[in-house]
DNA sequence: CGCACCGTTGAACATGGTCAAGACTCGTGG
DNA sequence: CCACGAGTCTTGACCATGTTCAACGGTGCG
């Protein structure tokens, strides 16, 4: 059967999910099966590391499918969410020698995962590919200084109502109604993770909010926004 | 005189202090004379901003003297520095729409600007440029990152001695001994708005510091570390 | 000299963290 | 099907850190 001897040029990018949002969207077919050539996908389970902080740089990844996080932590552990990685994001550190943070699977995972030599040399002889680097790269430093004044000068109420406004801009689907609920997909202590505050924190702002009847929450994980507009004026 | 006719094509990159590590620096002189068209020079006396958060982005620029801060503010008026320019940084937000923060001398400065639009142009031309620039902005994008670790999860102390540590590193003259005095440049207000603290903590701080003997403060705008293994152990 | 401006210090207060107990959820096994 | 237990979430009481408000001190400049 021809399914045992696969074409050896027959590339997974074809039918990827993200093949028209991620950094490779802008090559063409032949420069795809190159980037393939020296690519391979992999499967994590919710809680596997892909990357972990100051360890030699040695791979970079496209996010295909799930959620991944990037996190740091004090020298007396209290851990610190840098980011979110979600399909089509790119996640590593091409052009460095180590990694500056942790990156971990915080469900199941797909990603399209490149050594990073490879992909280093690889990019630089792809201007394109670069270029949607830099434009991404870019966008997501703009997201971090954004965060940046979330963990340094907003009040936990603040925190939490910027954190749903943006959660559900994420996942907003164009066909569902303003109070659709969303799923969280992170748990408690994961949000307080990214907002800079505790899983105690965290868990108030959402009873008072739901209390004052701004959000609801269907079940632990899923929150729907009943009242945007008083969400937007908390957040500030 | 010669002087009162310049030659067009002469262009100030051959004198400029920073020819050599600001982006610039991988192009030849081919190239460079065409970067020099679109640049000119512009001096900015300190408190003069440069880009403001929200408005269209017009200008990029290269810091060549002086030292500048990107920041933004929350809608009741609380600043937070984003980051800080030295000699050699690029500014502004290339390929986008707008300035996602205001940018603003903290000294008298000298800068090299470009219309946004030009630059963007000659950047696509040149993937070297883009290159360098690419690797400039994953630079960067590590030490925002790290600095949300600051902002999400230290303490004032914590935050105050890793200020002291980082600033002396960058303001290190090989040459100079361990607790030779260096310039804060910034004002307590600005140290306050750089660490998320408020001028009174970081006042505070600076003489429990001054009173364990680790640190000194020769005057109003100078630090000296004392025992820099014990600010170490603070910064954590 | 006098007036700003910046920095320091103190006292009261508020926000969010810590610690501890109890409730809910869900998977496992009797 | 229910009981159990682990894990997660919620709630309460107390406490610490850093903020706020206010007064005062030093320094530089007109």
């Amino acid at each position: 059967m021809n399914e045992a001897f696969p074409n050896p040029a027959k590339n997974f990018c074809d039918t990827c999910a993200v093949r028209n949002r991620a950094i490779c969207s802008e090559l063409d077919n032949e420069e795809i099966v190159a980037l393939n050539a020296i690519g391979q996908r992999k499967h994590l389970s919710a809680g596997e590391q892909l990357l972990w902080e100051g360890d030699e740089a040695v791979v970079v990844a496209n996010v295909v499918e799930g959620m991944m996080k990037l996190s740091t932590s004090t020298i007396d552990g209290k851990e610190q969410i840098l980011g979110l990685a979600f399909p089509s994001d790119f996640i590593g550190r091409p052009f460095g020698q180590s990694t500056p943070y942790t990156v971990e699977a915080m469900t199941d995972v797909l990603v399209c995962v490149f050594r990073r030599v490879d992909f280093d040399r690889f990019a630089r002889e792809h201007p394109r590919l670069e270029h949607k680097l830099l434009e991404r790269t870019l966008s997501e430093l703009d997201r971090t200084r954004k965060w940046m004044l979330i963990l340094g000068r907003m009040t936990a109420e603040q925190r939490v109502a910027t954190f749903l406004l943006d959660l559900s801009s994420r996942f907003a689907t164009a066909d569902a109604g303003p109070t659709v609920p969303f799923g969280l997909q992170l748990s408690r202590g994961q949000i307080a993770d990214v907002l800079g505050l505790t899983i105690e924190t965290v868990s108030r702002e959402f009873t008072k909010l739901k209390k004052a009847g701004v959000i609801s929450l269907p079940n632990r994980r899923e929150v729907a926004i009943e009242k945007r507009e008083v969400l937007e004026d908390l957040a500030g």
